[in-house]
DNA sequence: CTAAAATAAGACTTAATTGGTACTAATTGA
DNA sequence: TCAATTAGTACCAATTAAGTCTTATTTTAG
């Protein structure tokens, strides 16, 4: 269905959650508390995003979690790129020898040109403007915001 | 890794296949053959696309499958959609029981809107552009094709 | 009109991936 | 030295995907 795995989704909502001290670190337990997801799926999370560098880890007591960067110099890309690997549509990224046919190349690399454009959407979005608030005007409609406003940048680029 | 699955990346190659004889059906037998994939495999798949009505299926004697619509009508986002469902980055587009957090909800709405952009893009795409093929330069670059040229329009579109 | 062959349609089984949990080791500060 | 905290590894369960098999339907030929 094209989606991205739970453990991404609870990255960005731990990651989210994470901006709002970026000067003192944050413990597992507190951290799965306030994001309301369960400890051992918090921590695990935890542990990928530091392995990956997105976040820092400080041992001991008082130690915690904590983000490296702040939240509007990190792309929703990298996140995804951490948690789940390069992001590719089709899976023959690597594999030369699984494709049997030749008309079959040209369905390939049109795939991967297709993955490269919504990469670099979600390359040009970070977890600031995933985090910021909605809003809704009177008449129902959302407001533009963040996000619209990045998209559209892409497409000019794009363009 | 924000991919499709192997059986809708089978069915774009079955439909390109497919797209040479819009006249006269071929039955699962063949097209396995020239698609070369293996008959249940491709017998699931285009059973599948029948049901969504991208494909009309011929029994009896002679029988076989042919696309409904010309290649240039067929969208890759119907694809995707008549394989695996709805297009959607995060799974929790009809459960909104399981968002226990007010700030939670504005990460899923936005991850809606860039769902919704990629879904966009993957709507203006044919299985015609998909399908063509590539051309390199002689300075190893990879001419534009369809597929860059859709992919500029649905960017002009959003911004 | 009957029967056989060809074919699609559906149910089922097996394999792989993901999600979630638990346990042990290492590190830090009091 | 003890308590708090993360790191790493391994494991189990559940969901999903992939592939196989059996049944039902249609068409042509005799």
């Amino acid at each position: 269905m094209l989606r991205i795995s739970k453990l991404t989704d609870y990255a960005t909502v731990l990651m989210a959650e994470m901006q709002s001290s970026l000067d003192e670190p944050r413990s597992a337990t507190v951290l799965a508390d306030q994001a309301r997801l369960e400890l051992p799926t918090t921590a695990k999370v935890l542990k990928i995003l530091a392995k990956s560098g997105l976040v820092r880890s400080i041992r001991g007591v008082n130690g915690g979690y904590q983000l490296v960067r702040p939240a509007r110099e990190i792309s929703i890309a990298a996140i995804i790129r951490a948690m789940e690997g390069p992001i590719a549509l089709t899976e023959c990224g690597l594999e030369p020898g699984t494709c049997p046919r030749e008309q079959d190349c040209s369905l390939r690399s049109n795939w991967r040109r297709i993955g490269a454009t919504v990469e670099q959407a979600l390359d040009a979005m970070t977890l600031a403007d995933l985090a910021a608030p909605n809003s809704t005007t009177e008449d129902g409609h959302i407001a533009e915001r963040n996000v619209d406003q990045r998209l559209k940048i892409v497409a000019r680029n794009q363009a």
